[in-house]
DNA sequence: GTTGAAATTAGTACGAA
DNA sequence: TTCGTACTAATTTCAAC
């Protein structure tokens, strides 16, 4: 082989998917989990782990591949090592009707690790990795402020990544049944409020174009 | 070989890291940035896209390996194939000298895919990946809630991820120098407010006790 | 740090169960 | 489908430059 990933992620962002294609089993779960631990295993020695043939896991590890389970492979890189030290979280709230331009500005800045759209108070959730925390203020008041888009930010560093798992699959999940009195989906209308501890935080009034178009 | 990565992460968790190591040139953020982009690819074409030879490709990449650089390799698994659609960030308020107890707790929930202790309001965010809106409801409520630790949360779900990126290297900042006017840290005392649309939230007042000592 | 050649391993393509 | 084997091509290792 000459490459193996990189080029093959159909599709453009981690928007919608249609389709189902593959109906993943046991196995297929333990490939996953196997290859989220491990992402440079050789096929053979995947096939050793999961217990299957070499054969086998070559079919399931490409069907995997094709099927867009698995998106990419990726090398995880110590961030201060790397020279950005700084992580930071902004929360920014967007001007209605501009969120195809808030996602055109973002794919244009390199910084931005990740971007969520959230419900709650603020519509989207990024992350930034920076050098030092001038640079922080100087994107989020320079840059980020200077989008039209942007109505408002709130910025919180962020101090220790306490966890960082690639281990998530169903799987994984705590064997835990779900009480026989099935929970109520936690809707604006109807959230029990239990303990006093709890809050779910809704969207946003008038939020209709969330997705862009791209 | 047989395997490549997997169990050599030397320390425990994502948190303090002592001893500058490697001094990283450009060759070495080239390698990262390929092997950001492409987990899986052979050393041999790393070289050939790096533009050194074969052995100091295998020499560097190994150092970067040891030494801490490259943390790990890992599949990315699309979530919602896998079973998991539902991801929804918890905002958690910890009670004061209890960290410890949290992170503990923590670890013992698989489907927290993320934790970060941040400034602000709330004292750590952490990111679930759940089936359904049910099961994060009765994570938060029966699990999370039940942690003393834990003094209040807030919970909001993500609708998409707008960008994930892996490309994230000082290299591929955007080329904007500092204005010449060196930009003041944003500290709590001192921060403008450019435009009236930026807002940096401190640490909430007495954290003394961010970090366990695990 | 680079090239080249040898040994090992990976990836593919068959049949057979 | 999955497995087992054989074949081909690539990668890794190790040597000398």
């Amino acid at each position: 082989m000459t490459e193996m990933s990189g080029g093959s992620s159909r599709g453009g962002g981690l928007a919608g998917r249609i389709g189902i294609g593959l109906q993943l089993d046991a196995v297929h779960m333990k490939i996953l989990q196997v290859l989220r631990e491990n992402g440079r295993i050789s096929v053979a020695a995947l096939a050793e782990r999961v217990g299957i043939s070499r054969a086998s896991a070559y079919t399931r590890f490409e069907a995997l591949r094709a099927d867009g389970v698995i998106k990419r492979f990726t090398a995880e890189v110590d961030h201060v090592r790397a020279g950005l030290g700084i992580t930071a979280l902004v929360f920014v709230t967007v001007r209605q009707q501009m969120w195809k331009q808030f996602r055109a500005q973002l794919a244009q800045m390199p910084e931005v690790e990740y971007c969520a759209i959230t419900t709650g108070q603020h519509d989207a959730m990024i992350q930034i990795r920076m050098p030092d925390v001038a640079s922080v203020h100087t994107l989020v008041t320079e840059r980020l402020a200077g989008i039209p888009a942007v109505k408002a930010t709130e910025t919180v560093f962020i101090l220790d990544e306490v966890l960082k798992r690639p281990y998530v699959l169903p799987s994984d999940r705590t064997p835990r049944r779900h009480p026989p009195t099935p929970t109520p989906p936690p809707t604006e209308t109807s959230t029990p409020i239990p303990l006093g501890k709890m809050r779910f935080v809704g969207a946003a009034e008038g939020r209709t174009d969330l997705r862009g178009d791209t």
